[in-house]
DNA sequence: TCATAAATACGAAATGTTTCGTAGCAAATA
DNA sequence: TATTTGCTACGAAACATTTCGTATTTATGA
C-alpha cells in the first residue's frame, strides 16, 4: 500500500493553512484578503483552493451560517516536517543534518539564534543521556 | 523585473542534477539507468526532461559525438540553496533558524551529528567574532 | 419590495510538469 | 549490403495545480 500523501500540501495549500494556523478559524473572504491585500488573485481562486483543502481533508469547515467558516485539518509540525523530509530527500539524500550544515555554511545566522540552536542541542543531548 | 526561476529547478531535475554532480559529464543513458535501474520510466522521458534542462539553462551538454554528454550548469549549493529558500518562506517564515529548530527538534539526530553542527556553530561565531 | 452586494458551487481554462509514442538518422553487426 | 540497435528530435498526451468565469442563492439596505 502506498503512503497518503494527505499530508503534503502544494504550495498554494501551503500559505492558507499559514494562515489557518495563525489566526485559527476564518472565512475564505478573510484568508483571501491576508493573502492577497492589493487583489492580485480572485476571490474565487481561494474560495476554490480552500475547498479543495476540504476535500483533501486538510481543512474543514463549519457551514451552518452562510459564510462557511474554515479551519486546519492538518497538525502544523506534521505537515512542515513532511515537506522538510520531502526536500532532504530530493537534495540531501535523506540526511537531515545535511541540510542542517547547509543551512548553516550558507547564511548569516544572529548570535542569538545560534545561541538557540545551540540551547536546543543540549536538550536533545540531555534527552539522550536519560534514555 | 522578475527574478529568474533558472535556479530552481524542478524535482525530476533535481534528481538528474544530482547524478550529474556527483558524477560529472555522462551520456542521458547512464542517468536514465541511473535513476531508473528497474525500468521505471521510458528512456525518452529521461531525454527529454536532459533537453529541457538544456533549454532552461540547468545543463549543459556536449554535441560532438552521436551521444551527447551532458553536465550541470548550476551550482550544486546555489541551487539547493534555492529550494531550502523556497521551503523557509513558504513554511518558516523566512527565518531559516526557524527551520533548524523545527528539523532538530523532530528527529533524532545521532551524536556524531549533533557534534557536527556545533562544531559548525563554533566555526561561525569565531568567524563573526573575527570581523 | 427590488436592486445590489456577498457568498457558495462548479466546470473548465490556463499553466506547469512529466511521460511517452513515433519518426528519422547513424552506427554496429549479421 | 541489409538488418538491427541505439541515439536524438519533437509533438502531444497525461497529470497536477492554479486561476477564473458564470450561475445560483442568500442577505442587506435604499
Amino acid at each position: 500500500m502506498k503512503k497518503p500523501d494527505q499530508h503534503r500540501p502544494t504550495e498554494a495549500e501551503m500559505a492558507i493553512l499559514q494562515i489557518l494556523w495563525e489566526t485559527g478559524p476564518v472565512s475564505v473572504r478573510t484568508v483571501h484578503e491576508t493573502l492577497y491585500p492589493t487583489g492580485d488573485a480572485g476571490y474565487t481562486t481561494t474560495l476554490k483552493l480552500m475547498q479543495i483543502m476540504v476535500s483533501k481533508g486538510l481543512a474543514k469547515r463549519n457551514t451552518e451560517q452562510r459564510t462557511h467558516i474554515y479551519r486546519a485539518n492538518v497538525q502544523e509540525k506534521i505537515a512542515k516536517q513532511n515537506l522538510v523530509t520531502k526536500l532532504v530527500n530530493l537534495a540531501f539524500k535523506g540526511s537531515e543534518s545535511q541540510l542542517v550544515m547547509q543551512v548553516l555554511g550558507n547564511r548569516n545566522a544572529s548570535p542569538e539564534e545560534l545561541q538557540q540552536i545551540k540551547d536546543m542541542i543540549s536538550l536533545i543531548e540531555s534527552n539522550q543521556n536519560n534514555s
